[in-house]
DNA sequence: GTTCTTCTTGGGAGCGCTCCCAACGGGCGC
DNA sequence: GCGCCCGTTGGGAGCGCTCCCAAGAAGAAC
């Protein structure tokens, strides 16, 4: 049951190896009738090309590597990242490129797989999600000379490539939107404060917030205990926030519960936003008011991006239609403000 | 900025190549001071062995396939994959294992993957996940004599190995225990009927629910929506159900939305049990009653077969721990059954 | 018919690695 | 001191493919 091989076809269409192989790869170098003689004969005897082979002189491994440094109890919990890779897959499917995923526990592993798989001539290129302040994964990248794709701010990837969307624009729509409707006291309840789009979002909202009364910012690992937790610290507090701003959906519908356990009535006595929206914020009461975004268009743009770079062309950066407002039941005037 | 080859080291160790394959291999062959001197330059001039050159000599790709036949849409919403997901990768990658993901559209197309990755010598096997009745893949995977590994019920994986848990005994134990509470009319909103589980499911529970009142079986696609749209006929019909148990939590979740908005309360009008738990079912008021499973540990589990597949160790099908039942605060008595 | 050009074809090197085979050399038994 | 065995080493074929090079054939121009 060995697989054939170009020699098989070869031998039995009569021609070389040569011939035969210009002749698959759709390369000048044999007659037109040739051709058809070889394609038929390979299709008939279920040639398929070795990718090994053609690695080892030099082409593409086809395949692009994402390493994801989360543990796996939040990455499961989120939808973001099944998005996020199911737009990419939508590209590099489409160039027949595959997805080499592996979860690891932290940076410097995450380093050595991308080294691994790069020096093995395993993958063409990389993505790098979750941007850190002053990651260390970015110097590496740029010595490695990999093709890389950072998924997350320009002002954190160095010379490397980026694809991000504008934190500022929603943090200010939506300040702007709470202040509307007559809020006062705004709390933001964000993820990891050691990632770059946290503290990005973070001066957008102190600065959204200037004039306003006091807009307390707490940091959570985006699981819903810690969500559920900040939001009942802010709501116990003696000035308690007529709004809060979630930096994810799972937090918000957990902070929706605990106001609803408290017997505060969403959005009379507290209005709520999450940032990214999901079905799961479509199916809480009331549906939650939030920061929508394409996450696989996000996700393809990347892969796009990526592709280009192993290709050679060298486009720059490239930035995504920011998180637009997306207002449903959960955000209203609050009832102190009867204007 | 040429990577080094084994030609390489072996020309500054003063040897040849075929000492230095051995000694980077561990393989007898070589004196152990030669292979100390071997390791030593290897080290130093940074080499990582090309597995495309190894993949030629007929050696293991290192990598699994698996192709999710899934809309992208779904995907993201359900943490089940994402969890089983980062279950078979630390068992992977703790075997230096890569997982090559790809969504696919449909059957014909996973089809293809996996024998384009197969004969490509992309991988050395491959998980087969969602079984369907009748399932077109389980025929061409026996062909195909690829090491594969069915997440799923062996009644319909042929003489593939496959790992599951049983489905029969979680449903008896829910109805069971909703029966024990004084509910009689019972309902389930199950998952797509074309799937194998989804059919054992159904079965089971039509035996549970024997002499019981009427107990109506409603099928979706696992959405939110439809999980809705599902519960709100079923409460809208003369003689509601008193209790539905779900087939997943995120239409558990939209049926718990549902219910409160008809104004009903949870669980004194309608109690709820979500099969497969996750934050999402803690984070609502109230938490839901679910079915839990260790769905990483699931997953590990399907890898260390497959890897002992691949290893040719014929050890049969595994059967995993079933779903066991929850009980939070969407289950009690119903209020009519005043007993 | 001859020469030149152009298209087609066969031959073969080389990619980096593994592994078989043969040669070499030192330690041992006699 | 001689021959033998075994541990060590060098040499080299081969994995399946790509691509360069040269040779052959066919057609055009004279």
């Amino acid at each position: 049951m060995k697989r054939p091989t170009i020699g098989d076809i070869a031998r039995q269409a009569g021609v070389s190896k040569g011939a035969v192989s210009y002749a698959l790869n759709g390369q000048p170098g044999v007659s037109e009738s040739t051709r058809q003689r070889i394609l038929a004969i390979a299709d008939e005897i279920g040639w398929r090309p070795n990718s090994a082979a053609r690695a080892l002189n030099g082409a593409r491994a086809n395949a692009i590597g994402l390493a994801l440094c989360r543990p796996a109890r939040i990455l499961g919990m989120e939808p973001f990242f099944m998005e996020l890779i199911s737009g990419l897959e939508a590209e590099l499917s489409a160039r027949d490129f595959a997805l080499m995923l592996q979860v690891v526990g932290d940076h410097p592993s995450e380093i050595a797989v991308h080294q691994r798989w790069w020096g093995e001539g395993r993958i063409d290129g990389a993505f790098l999600v979750d941007l850190h302040v002053n990651d260390p994964r970015v110097p590496v990248m740029e010595d490695l000379g990999m093709p890389v794709v950072v998924i997350g701010d320009p002002s954190g990837s160095g010379s490397l490539m980026s694809v991000w969307s504008d934190e500022g624009a929603p943090v200010r729509e939506t300040v702007d939107y709470l202040v509307a409707l007559g809020h006062r006291r705004i709390a933001r309840i964000a993820g990891l404060p050691k990632l770059v789009h946290t503290t990005l979002r973070d001066q957008e909202f102190g600065r959204a917030c200037a004039g306003l009364d006091d807009c307390p910012v707490v940091h959570t690992d985006y699981t819903g205990e810690q969500g559920a937790r900040a939001t009942r610290r802010l709501l116990s507090s003696r000035v308690r926030p007529t709004a809060i701003v979630y930096d994810n959906d799972i937090m918000a519908v957990a902070g929706l519960s605990v106001a609803q356990e408290m017997g505060l009535t969403v959005p009379a006595d507290l209005s709520i936003v999450a940032w990214d929206d999901s079905p799961l914020s479509q199916v809480v009461r009331p549906p939650l008011t939030a920061l929508t975004r394409d996450i696989p268009a996000y996700g393809a743009q990347a892969a796009r991006q990526l592709l280009g770079l192993i290709d050679g062309l060298e486009r720059g950066s490239h930035e995504d239609r920011a998180a637009t407002l997306n207002p449903r039941g959960s955000t209203g005037p609050p009832v102190s403000a009867g204007h």
